[in-house]
DNA sequence: GATGAATGAGAATTCATTCAT
DNA sequence: AATGAATGAATTCTCATTCAT
């Protein structure tokens, strides 16, 4: 693709058109709000402040736009950066990392993300697959990575870095993400994720720390 | 009321009749396959093998008719008897422990309540909280109060066992049980179960044992 | 038919068994109540305390049920005796019974029937005719017999005695009948009666008094 | 707004666009057939010509679809012009009101609004009431005006003009009106009505000319 | 005869999708 | 390209009716 193209002749050539970034942004928030299958092509427009006509014109299907919406949700919790500097010690950075894993995981729009993908990966296990590589997974090889530089740096001493980063990652959440997803409590404070994170690195050092 | 009893009065009145339970088991499948709005009660008759008017003998609405798939789901996930005698060594009884919810969690109908029930919880956070007490945190106290148990029998010291529990049935499912219920990969064999569960029984002792 | 006859074998056979009077009187009070169609058969058989199977026992469907209500109705509204004695002068006999008729017509039960028979007339067409004659049209040809008596009487002269009736009966109505079955207006009270009937009664001796 | 209007933005907001005459002419002709309950919105849809989606871009369900029914009819018979002019005799308008009015309440449509009406004000009061208003206290308000300025032009002398009014109406409609509605009798012919009109004026006068 | 369980046809309503303009 | 009108298939739910016991 060159830099500069005539005037598109249809808005499906063009991949970010400001009318398709319009679409995006009104079905992202109906979609993660209501579900697949909760929302409604109506709802998507009215959102979106287009007509329901313009959606068939940038999408397909109701498919096609919520796939759309899960691929941009991916990249986009697919990028969150996370300071896992190799240098740095790994309680300051195990600690800091795991705050902000948790608050991305309980922040209203990511529980909704992971919970809407959750909720159709029996029905489009491509979807669930891709959104898991592209966040979680993807998650689990940024720490394993660092684990695997302070391994390298003697401080620590770990077989399958892979794992011990999923199990880090895993005991951060406890008593905070099931309990959130579920509805079964409010969104947890700064404090209950201090103390549940303090402790996951606490548990974790002890066993790998050298 | 004596053992046997006469020929039901009222297929409502019944709270366990033949049919009702042949429904429930055809409902069950659908919903757990398809979620709350992917099941139609078409299907579900067809699945129960009985008409569409029958259903509504039974139950009032589908929401009733979910709800009690979910209670019973609740109840038998609930009811799973883990073998948490106070008296034995944690290695051994977490070990153990871990195996079986793992595999509880994993197994195809497990996983499918949870993510049926996680997906409708923002619709329906009645049910998906007593879900979760009665499931998950559920689990979790039974563990906590093994624990209790082995920190009276001086062999471990925790501060707080009921987040000590958690963190340890978290990090059980590390790379498993997200990769499930995402479709990302298949229901994990024996082999990689003991892997993890190993690994997390060894990092939870390490930090935990005196 | 004779006097006595063994016990009955079917519950049709027998013209008015406890049952089915039983059936009757559940059906009557919730037909006048809904209508036609917004009666359904379960709420009657409830109504009637018996079991819906019973109901087409006695009345081959909900049709012939609905006009065995009529029927009685019919009877019962038929066989209003007013007092109208020939003998008697006219200005009391005609307020007697102007009072008793706009009485039986506003009353609830008795609304609710011409309502109901008048709501269904267009797709029953019998029904309504039969009812027009043995209810509305009898109590005119009443009337009429004893205008008859009073024109013989020398009291009175009147040409067309029929309409007559009929113009002395719908006179009474005025203000009150219609406002009621459209609930624009309550129940009249005795006075609300009391001044339309002697209006009418007055208007009606002007014209046709000697 | 100018006098042509550009093409209409939205169905709904455009209050009678050609479609949704259409449906309501084709919902006017079943309503008034079969009753509120007699008719499915798929025979609606049928008759006017549309399919069932459409009824509900036009009308959010079938009550609001009726009540617009009712409302239209409502309008049209109460715009019903009578020549009541004040200034000429009450012999001659009496008798030429008399005939329109039995004529508007016996021809098809008049007779099947007031019927359907009627059916369902148990279940809707407030369209009876309102038709009821609009429709025929309109009507007696109407004539009791005129019956003011024939007492004030010493024509005639009566205490309650409003009462007379429906004294007078109602007893035009003796033989003529309960048996047209109960489907007794047919449309009236235009010598019955004569008939029947000439007497009442006739015994309304004899009781209220000075 | 009486019942209650079961049914299936049909009702109102929703919604993804198409299409002429 | 953008629209909004229109659709019809599918959905939930009701109810008159049948039938084995």
């Amino acid at each position: 693709m060159v830099a500069s193209h005539p005037a598109p002749l249809s808005p499906v050539g063009e991949e970010d058109s400001a009318k398709r970034r319009q679409i995006l942004d009104g079905a992202r928030k109906v979609f993660l709000d209501l579900g697949f299958d909760g929302a409604s092509m109506g709802e998507i427009a009215r959102a979106a402040g287009v007509s329901k006509g313009t959606l068939y014109v940038y999408f397909t299907d109701k498919s096609a736009l919520f796939e759309s919406i899960v691929e941009q949700e991916k990249l986009e919790q697919g990028k969150a950066v996370f300071n896992l500097d190799p240098e740095r010690d790994a309680v300051t950075t195990l600690g800091e990392f795991g705050r902000a894993y948790i608050q991305l995981l309980c922040r209203p729009g990511g529980g909704s993300a992971i919970r809407t993908v959750m909720a159709i990966a029996e029905r489009m296990p491509d979807v669930g697959k891709r959104f898991y590589e592209a966040v979680l997974a993807h998650a689990i090889r940024q720490v394993a990575t660092y684990l695997d530089a302070r391994v390298a740096a003697k401080e620590l001493e770990i077989k399958d870095t892979e794992l011990a980063a999923a199990q880090f990652m895993m005991s951060c959440q406890a008593t905070l993400f099931q309990p959130f997803i579920f509805q079964a409590k409010p969104t947890p404070t700064r404090a209950e994720i201090d103390k549940v994170v303090d402790s996951a690195v606490r548990m974790f050092l002890a066993a790998y720390r050298i």
